[in-house]
DNA sequence: GTAATACTTAGGCATCTACTTAAGTGTACC
DNA sequence: GGTACACTTAAGTAGATGCCTAAGTATTAC
């Protein structure tokens, strides 16, 4: 597997939990310490600690720690690495309505292959 | 957890297999039948089936039975979806450096809070 | 009717995830 | 020095994921 979609992969993972996400909006709206991140779940803290790990092994978030304390920011070029994966879909996706339509012009009665 | 969470969840755990963005990016060029999309995978057809599941779990992908040949097909509302999450943390992003630069350009020597 | 095709269902198994509690470690404050 | 604070490490558990093989069903072609 290419390295870019390994990292694709931690990426999307590190996403689909609802508990990262919401991480990752708090922390798009500045640096925060882990028990600011902690703060608004129901959850202990060492759970919260590994749900950063996920988010640090995609690229998304950096930390590092001054004294007792850690402060976690966003990397926002990990963000758009995944961003551009969408993008590339939506290009292939126009590309063929962009053929079709222009067989349909063509060939008005059969079905396109 | 709102519905629209849930299907972020869904939606990004889909894609967080290469071998399920594999099929998304096959489609993304056109429809296509489940052997069709199992042909690139060394992997049994029941895994790829359940990989498409996942897909049609989360509203990526939708499929339809004629004869005995599935045709499945993309759902690009669905991928828009996602692409949503990621602008509007691209927004926030934005706002809280414009914020920035305007609280240096006023104060330049003190550190933004 | 027989056979090939295109899935589908069922069961099993190793690994990963998302938590938990309990017990550390290092820093800051009095 | 003692205590509170901010994590950190370790160990354990229930459930999900990513495969597999074997066997079944419904169509289509001959």
């Amino acid at each position: 597997m290419p390295p870019r979609a390994a990292k694709l992969d931690l990426t999307f993972q590190a996403l689909a939990d609802p508990t990262r996400r919401s991480m990752v909006e708090r922390l798009s709206r500045g640096p925060a310490s882990v028990s600011e991140l902690a703060q608004p779940f129901a959850m202990s803290l060492p759970a919260v600690v590994q749900h950063l790990a996920m988010l640090e092994d995609s690229g998304l978030v950096r930390s590092e720690k001054v004294g007792r304390v850690r402060t976690c920011r966003l990397e926002p070029v990990a963000l758009s690495l995944a961003e551009q994966w969408f993008n590339q879909r939506r290009t292939d996706w126009n590309q063929r309505l962009d053929r079709l339509g222009e067989h349909l012009k063509r060939f008005p009665d059969r079905e396109p292959k």
